[in-house]
RNA sequence: UGACCCGUGGUGUAAUUGGCAACACGUCUGGUUUUGGUCCAGAAGAGUCCAAGUUCGAGCCUUGGCGGGUCAACCA
């Protein structure tokens, strides 16, 4: 296939497209997902795993994996761990294209020391306020330090030191000669590297002197043969920087080249890892995995399929503009996906106890119903029926609206796959509530159809006290009531925590079929939404979680 | 009040070299239906931030405004 016959879906496909038509890398497409080992990753990673991934696959490229891992402060094993699972889930693999940032530690001190030579570069000793205030501010040019000018000799025997831990943290750092007058900060003599005297992940104690970010990255990207280095927004102004060092160290036609793209923001949730962490440390939810999180694994837990997140990358795109996405493009995703491939069952969640009393005592009977009506292949199940029953309280209206066409009084309706049952009684307790309805069946309607033809307006699922499984469900809403909660600079984003977003049902009622599923098995409990079995979940107890509700034509 | 980036229906995105502003989500109708789901058919909703300019013709090009964002961490 000829490349020019490949269409661009966004702006950095076309670019791709531009770069190989001029030939440029030898028409290689290397992309690379970079994160930093210092917390979960979250849909807006997803997004940006699907975007590194799914483009190099487009082009006939390759994406390695590398784990950002310059500050050892923050970074973590387990954090590494976390991400791999993530990425693979999502559907994606670096083969043995596994890198580290901590891996070319030693390439990068000796490209600092060829800097130092060659007299961009020199170790600074004054105190950290010092050098800030030196550098100025964007609309006035910084000064030069007084270090500024030191000899390239004297400075790689300073680097040394450095590196030899001859020196405490904050007594020095090497930084960068660049343009103290630059209209871009970064540019400002930008600090290479920083004296921190932390074991590394993965190091150990070998280094005591570890290179920042913009020092590293695009040399990675360099080694690692990366010819499109995307990120997101917040790096655009750090592009110069990033092409300066590039242009120290480049020594060929090859050149990585980096692309900036809006992050993703999504309705009535949060999307750093900051405000992320603050969740969890603070118990607004139940850790990184709670079910109402963004992050891949809470998304996970909660019942999204790597399927489902892969068409919400697709669907929100790439640009350059700063918006917000609304949650219900989300729950479309999922919706479809789980639409075309799950369980149906049938689950009361807030029962009322129906008896048909017309209809044999001890009898039970097992019923035909379609596991999935669209998808003919997963077939048919037996569902148990018999005098009691449970029926949704929300089924039931006392004193009807005229567009409610469910059960009232006298009313007949379908129970799915079963008869059609009409109310005869209410049954109330001493304060008055309804605690119980009877109702009469018509044997001649077994399966759901009426020999003469008569229909009803409503259907309802149902199921049978005595095989009923007792469930625990959790239902979910929105973290935040409001659709932009850190969008606020003069409210705090906990002011809209929502106090309801997680509700707990102790008492609902599903069909046996479930007891054959495991931890994370989805069903649709027809008529409310989509459920999956939470880990939580045991042979005594089980647990689901609602993933998301139907979609709900009923307008009250 | 420095530099850089971004402004297209409510939201997210499209619109070969300038050529009738398209798609999806959402919303609303109607049809089908043993899920008020799905599916099907249809509707409303922007004239592209504003203003000039170039042009037969501008969302695309030019200039100037306006609005929003990013940058002054020994974080990434």
């Amino acid at each position: 296939m000829e490349q020019e016959q490949i269409i661009a879906k966004n702006f950095i496909q076309q670019q791709i497209i531009d770069d190989l038509a001029e030939g440029k890398n030898g028409g290689r497409i290397h992309t690379r997902f970079p994160p930093e080992p210092n917390g979960y990753l979250h849909i807006g990673h997803a997004k940006s795993i699907c975007l590194n991934f799914g483009t190099a696959r487009k082009f006939g490229g390759l994406t390695n994996l590398r784990f950002d891992d310059t500050n050892p402060t923050k970074e973590e094993t387990e954090y590494v761990d976390s991400i791999m699972e993530d990425v693979r889930w999502l559907g994606f693999d670096w083969d043995e294209r596994l890198f580290y940032a901590s891996d070319y530690f030693d390439k990068l001190y000796e490209f600092a020391v060829k800097l130092i030579i060659e007299g961009k570069a020199y170790v600074d000793f004054q105190p950290q306020e010092v050098i800030s205030e030196q550098k100025g501010v964007p609309t006035r040019p910084g000064i030069d330090s007084p270090y500024r000018n030191s000899l390239p000799q004297e400075n790689v025997e300073l680097f040394a030191k450095m590196k030899n831990g001859f020196y405490n943290e904050g007594d020095c750092v090497l930084r960068g000669k660049i343009d103290m007058s630059s209209p871009n900060m970064h540019m400002r003599d930008p600090l290479m590297y920083r004296i921190l005297k932390q074991p590394h992940h993965r190091t150990g104690d070998k280094w005591c002197i570890y290179p920042m970010y913009d020092y590293a990255h695009g040399q990675c990207d360099y080694w690692e043969g990366i010819t499109h280095s995307i990120c997101t927004l917040e790096f655009e102004v750090h592009r110069p920087l990033y092409d300066w060092f590039i242009d120290q160290l480049k020594d060929s036609d090859y050149r990585p080249r980096q692309i900036e793209f809006s992050r993703l923001n999504i309705t009535y949730t949060v999307m750093s890892k900051r405000r992320l962490l603050q969740l969890v440390k603070e118990n607004y939810v139940n850790g990184w995995d709670d079910p109402r999180m963004p992050t891949i694994c809470g998304l996970r837990r909660r019942g999204y399929t790597p399927e489902s997140m892969r068409s919400f990358s697709d669907m929100v795109g790439i640009t350059k503009v700063d918006g917000i996405t609304d949650v219900a493009v989300l729950e479309y995703c999922i919706r479809e996906d789980l639409n075309k491939r799950a369980q149906r069952v049938m689950g009361v969640i807030d029962p009322i106890k129906v008896v048909i009393t017309n209809y044999p005592e001890g009898l039970v009977e097992e019923l035909d119903a379609v596991n999935n009506p669209e998808d003919e292949s997963m077939g048919k199940r037996k569902v148990p029926f018999s005098r009691e029953l449970y029926l949704e309280r929300e089924d039931f209206m006392e004193n009807p609206t005229n567009k409610f066409y469910r059960l009232s009084v006298g009313r007949e309706v379908r129970l799915r796959y079963s008869y059609f049952i009409k109310c005869t009684d209410i049954i109330r307790n001493g304060e008055g509530d309804i605690i119980e309805l009877h109702c009469t069946y018509d044997p001649e309607t077994k399966g759901g159809n009426a020999p003469d033809g008569r229909k009803v307006k409503a259907t309802l699922h149902w199921v049978a006290v005595a095989q009923a499984v007792k469930a625990e469900v959790r239902l979910y809403d929105r973290l935040f009531t409001d659709p932009d909660p850190a969008g606020h600079k003069d409210k705090d984003l906990l002011e809209f925590l929502n106090p309801d977003s997680l509700k707990v049902l102790s008492e609902c009622y599903i069909e046996p079929f479930v007891k054959n599923g495991k931890p994370l098995d989805s069903f649709q409990f027809e008529r409310l939404g989509y459920f999956n079995i939470d880990p939580d979940s045991t042979s005594n107890q089980m647990v689901f979680n609602r993933i998301v509700s139907l979609k709900d034509g009923f307008k009250k």
